[in-house]
DNA sequence: TGCGCAAAACGAAAGCAAATGAAAGTATGC
DNA sequence: GCATACTTTCATTTGCTTTCGTTTTGCGCA
């Protein structure tokens, strides 16, 4: 039984109690949350229109779900490994081969991205590296399990990415000398290369990938043949690509025909 | 029964008990309130008004909540917490005081420091506002409690400091024109002004009293008169200082004198 | 597949009681 | 006298509900 408390709640304390449920199981349902808050399915709805205007979740018909890039920067931090749940040990597997190409005094650019802020953790053995990051979630690890110089690229902070952007970010970035760049993307496909959501992400990863020696892509397989919106750079312009074993024959194929090395775990 | 004293209270005494009850129980409702006290719903409005003023809870429709904890994970990494303790209640009254001072359309850089970045939760209220930082625990407060803009500077982090420092920041820093400067300090005094502990953070804390129009200093009254290391600034750089009203009155004089005007909360 | 229909969910509007803020009034104390 | 602490009064707002007409969804049937 999830239901502790059928009693008389203020719309703040419900509002949380939503949110908590939500959190739990993913979906909450309007007609259950009503019944069991004893409130109208309008109140309930209001209630979930309220959040939703706040980015706290998503509605859709019938309920609503959560928002997948966590509730907030709390949240998206210290969730994170319950969040990323699907492929989350490939994702760690294509880390840890991501960071044993990491050698002592390198200076190396590490994207946003679930999949390679999981690079961190496995950084402890290489000696005097510096790390570069526009990422919050990057910093956060960095700070909790490395002792390594760490430089964050300014700019405009973007909720959804949870990294700075805009021209600052820029700007920022064209000051330093990378000798690798370890990359995450929506979605890769022979045909159109990198993909991503937005013009700003897009141009950033742009600027990321010339500003470095050597450029990594970290990208499990479920990636391959999604579609994203702004293409960010073709497959040429990558040097290595990391996946995992369900990637697709052909896919390598492709790969390797566009140029990247391609090193699967 | 959580009733152990209907009897007749003083103001003081009646409001510091409503706060031990919210502490307890997490929500208080105003009806319940006035019944306990003997007294009426007005009194118990008037007590959550002044005490929502000085941060000490958040005031809804019905009654009242405690404020979160404010525990957001940044801090945890930069052992913020323990530091945050002393003198938590003056810092947020503090703080509070300093967030009305915000206006719409302000530009407001917030200094790293756990004075300042309790401010975060008191500007919901105004409207399109931008928020400029170095700190990172400002970023997550920000990132939890608002939908404003948020500018990072960047720079190289500094772990004691748990915010950005360095050429990189201060390059940043250089391209806005802030509004309003909200700062806090290791030290001050008559005589030396504002000091700290490294070169680094006074030099970055130099470079944003430069940047900004209007400067505001959040600094409690311990800090009077401890002697810091390093010199940032004369008090006569500061506008505003705000501190609690256990700065003794000599303090008061002698930095009136210096220049800033001088608010205790 | 595609179509049609009933149930469910939805948004907008109207109504209601509780809660609220502002203003004016009443004790009590220095 | 003035100030403080509290109260009453009253118009307004808030949170929630009910009602009603519309949209979406699931399911049976071809």
């Amino acid at each position: 039984m999830p239901t502790p408390l059928p009693q008389d709640l203020s719309t703040t304390q419900r509002r949380d109690a939503i949110l908590e449920q939500l959190q739990r199981q993913g979906v909450v349902r309007v007609r259950d949350l009503a019944k069991h808050f004893a409130v109208s399915t309008v109140t309930v709805r209001a209630d979930l229109a309220a959040m939703e205007e706040e980015g706290l979740l998503r509605r859709e018909h019938g309920g609503a779900v959560r928002t997948l890039p966590g509730r907030t920067l709390l949240t998206s931090l210290s969730g994170m490994e319950e969040r990323q749940g699907l492929n989350s040990t490939q994702k760690r597997a294509i880390a840890a081969a991501a960071a044993r190409h990491v050698r002592p005094r390198d200076i190396i650019l590490i994207d946003a991205g679930t999949t390679a802020v999981e690079m961190v953790p496995f950084l402890t053995e290489v000696d005097d590296i510096t790390i570069v990051t526009n990422a919050l979630n990057v910093a956060a690890a960095v700070g909790a399990h490395l002792r390594c110089r760490l430089i964050l690229l300014g700019g405009t902070y973007s909720r959804t990415s949870s990294s700075t952007l805009g021209p600052q970010a820029l700007h920022a970035l064209s000051e330093f000398n990378i000798s690798r760049l370890f990359l995450g993307t929506q979605a890769f496909d022979a045909a159109s290369g990198l993909t991503d959501t937005t013009t700003e992400i897009a141009q950033m990863k742009r600027a990321m990938i010339d500003a470095s020696r050597e450029v990594y892509l970290l990208a499990d397989s479920s990636k391959w043949e999604k579609a994203g919106f702004i293409k960010v750079a073709p497959l040429g312009k990558v040097h290595h690509v990391l996946s995992d074993s369900a990637l697709p024959a052909c896919a390598i194929r492709a790969i390797k025909e566009a140029g990247p090395r391609c090193e699967i775990v």
